[in-house]
DNA sequence: CTGTTAGCGCGTTCAC
DNA sequence: GTGAACGCGCTAACAG
């Protein structure tokens, strides 16, 4: 494989003058420049990158820490991500950590060994991180409150008060939760923002319309059948995410009750299908692709070294009516 | 930060012994390697794997190109690569070509420069592909019939068949398609496959059955509306992925049809909604991550250079009755 | 504008 | 078992 010496060879000149022409070619010789041109198309040679980055100590590489990257959401801030990163000339690494504190500490190595650059934490933080245990330049993105480093985010609790307010202008009073898993910060925040809306319409909290789910289809159905037992059951469900919002409301469905007339049923993240599934679904829409942009941005602003004005960045979401909420029934 | 020759002053040694007990600690004396550990731990010496690579010219990375990572089937794919590369030692560098020739010239590019060792391609084979315009060690996921090079596919023509095989036992003789772009090669193989099952039941092809979608939600829609206008509507209709057969399910709902009563719907792909949904969804289901995990095999036993004994895998699909499709009315 | 040269951090000789 | 020295491909610095 061709060298930048054999191209100096070639060309008959050093190499030196090359790698000028490669990089300043304004600052070489017209004539030299087509001698350098026809030697590199005789040689078919190709720059080496490795030893670029090496000589350079630039990775011009950025890890995407990534619990699931087949949850849509997770994938459409990476959508994001990869075109920030992309236009400023920096490759994004995968990182599926299938939630292994393992496997994220394997990624975190790469950019103590100068592998990366950075990395961009889709995880949402919890005190278990890897991360920063050393000075590790990081973003989180869907950051939930509290984290201990540069962050992107929406308002969860603020969201998630909203969902729950509209809900209670609806009529209802009980209202139901299928929640993520209970360590998740986001379940957190999200549990937050429905305490202080039912608080501030002068309703109790009863932990026991709080069914712990995990964020996947079939927890949304387990979810149900608790609620459907219950004696005193709710009028409405609000769900962390869609996926466990479509799930109950088959669940509700099966069991022989009509959504949203006999229950309500609100989600939140705003999928695709949220708008062509039956009942289309009331929802919380968080802006994925704009989350991994704004996190890339403000990667990229850390790892060249600026100090950004902002490290916590938090973003508008927007709240959804469909048809799988109505007013209570009398 | 520290080098090894840091770590080499520190300990009292030369690099070449550090080297060593890096790589090959038996070959050290065990009071040198206390030393050298010593020694790394005070300096926290982080081995730059930059000049690892450059030393090695192994870049231990293989970019996955896809055309949109926000497609679960495709970050399925995804997640099948990435287990088996991180298992193998490797990364992945996500490459989304957002459908652009150029942005795919650049992440070849990255082979050829080096960066990376091989590539798996996710989208389709089409004749302007950039690939494999070199000698580049390549595999096809998702392939279709006749890719160029090493492929990991199912049988297309072969599932679709059997989904138009099941549909006219049901009795349905008028059978509609909501395909993908004409010019992708699944929706090639595909729209082959129908050909070939209802030709041997003895129906002519109309070639006005069948619509062209593009695999998003809305284009099923889109599609339902030439349905409904037609004289002599199809009692049933197949749909190139699940994503078309969802929303043309709404489509034919809110237009005052039943589904599958009045008429029936079947996918391709089997998302994890399709069973949550309602009705279910009749699909065909892609082994996502197998597909992932194969390619990978393929393209590391590529890139080790051993010659394979397949270099085609055509894996098993399945066929999955479920609730949006029924015997025609009589 | 061009050529020469040093050295990035590491692994790998080959003497000792 | 160990250390000194070289070179991977490239860029930067300086001299011409």
């Amino acid at each position: 494989m061709a060298t930048i010496r054999d191209v100096a060879k070639e060309a008959g000149l050093s190499t030196g003058t090359i790698s000028k022409a490669l990089s300043n070619p304004e600052r070489v010789s017209p004539k030299n420049l087509a001698k350098v041109e026809a030697a590199i198309k005789k040689l078919n040679y190709k720059p080496n990158m490795l030893s670029q980055k090496f000589r350079s100590k630039q990775s011009n590489t950025i890890v995407v820490l990534v619990p699931d990257i087949a949850n849509v959401f997770f994938a459409k801030v990476i959508s994001g991500i990869e075109a920030v990163a992309q236009n400023a000339g920096y490759s994004v690494l995968l990182g599926d950590t299938k939630d292994s504190p393992v496997r994220e500490a394997e990624f975190i190595k790469m950019v103590e060994t100068r592998l990366a650059d950075g990395i961009i934490n889709l995880r949402p933080y919890t005190s278990d991180s890897q991360l920063p245990q050393q000075d590790i330049t990081a973003v989180s993105a869907t950051g939930s409150e509290n984290t201990p480093y540069p962050s992107v985010r929406i308002d969860n609790a603020g969201a998630t008060a909203q969902v729950i307010e509209y809900l209670l202008s609806l009529g209802h009073r009980r209202i139901g939760v299928i929640s993520g898993l209970n360590d998740n910060p986001h379940t957190q925040d999200r549990i937050a923002g429905y305490q202080r809306a039912i608080a501030a319409a002068g309703i109790t909290f009863d932990p026991s319309l709080v069914v712990e789910g995990d964020f996947n289809f079939a927890s949304g159905l387990n979810a149900v059948r608790q609620f459907i037992q219950m004696k005193e059951r709710p009028t409405a469900v609000f769900c962390m995410n869609d996926e466990m919002a479509i799930s109950a409301i088959k669940g509700f469905v099966d069991a022989g009750l009509r959504v949203p007339e006999d229950i309500s049923v609100a989600g939140f993240d705003d999928m695709d299908v949220s708008s062509y599934c039956r009942p289309t679904l009331t929802t919380i829409a968080q802006p994925a692709e704009q989350i991994g942009e704004q996190s890339a941005e403000l990667l990229l602003e850390l790892i060249a070294g600026k100090t950004p004005q902002q490290t916590e960045y938090v973003l508008a979401h927007d709240f959804i009516v469909r048809g799988s909420t109505a007013a209570v029934r009398q």
